[in-house]
DNA sequence: CTGACATTTCGACATTCGTCGAAATATGGA
DNA sequence: TCCATATTTCGACGAATGTCGAAATGTCAG
């Protein structure tokens, strides 16, 4: 990754109302949500909400699919691993416990202590 | 986690001087480096460079210590773990195939792919 | 084709942000 | 105490950014 998008995706990021569509996309899952209802969700004017939309599109950390005359968003996972990659580049010179705790701190967002479902579904 | 700090954190690395004292520094371990020192390395003016420092340990992403007349700057790696936390939270409602890459690539950050050291020091 | 709805684009505004020169502070040594 | 060095603070400037109203675009239904 390039230091110029890692820019762009920090600094679209670093917005409340960005955050807050990046982080209502990322729990949405893979089918996205339409523009109008994530204006209605987080109280954003349809106009504002449009602009930012761009920018965290063009940012790499949205795809917008259109369905109709509703456009769908939704956030791209891939984009936070680029960044995080770019970030935490020879972090550590051979000394891994250095960094260790970032990467189980990835591994706890993602999935939660696992939920002590160890009876079954685990194998999953 | 609150948004106000995570916030705070995207901001402070959204800028290409800041984002480059933090990866220089994430790259220098624990130990740190001397202010002086970081502004010659990277060509900042040591004037700016104390702002974009000041910025960065406000954000909670750098700790300072004082060394004699030197001040030295260090990398805080929990304020990454904590800002991933943050963005990738409930991000798999029970799909963890969604956010598994993410997992995946701090590893890899972390510690690339273990170099082919699969003699011995591997179980260390 | 016309009307209704979802979304985007345009233009203007105030605010925030990064940088720089100059001056101030703090520490160690003579 | 006085000087040299390392770093920070202050003040001001131009550039970039977020928000909003108004108008335009695109899409579906009748």
């Amino acid at each position: 990754m390039e230091s110029n998008a890692a820019i762009d995706r920090l600094s679209a990021l670093a917005q409340p109302g960005r955050l807050d569509v990046f982080r209502l996309l990322v729990r949405a899952g893979p089918d996205g949500i339409p523009a109008g209802e994530i204006a209605a969700t987080l109280g954003l004017a349809p106009n504002t909400l449009s602009s930012q939309l761009t920018i965290l599109v063009h940012a790499g950390l949205l795809t917008s699919t259109r369905e109709g005359r509703v456009i769908r968003y939704a956030a791209r996972p891939e984009a936070l691993s680029e960044l995080i990659v770019y970030l935490m580049e020879d972090c550590c010179g051979g000394r891994p416990e250095i960094c260790r705790p970032v990467e189980e701190a990835a591994r706890a967002a993602c999935c939660p202590p696992a939920k002590a479902k160890s009876r079954k579904a685990v194998r999953a």
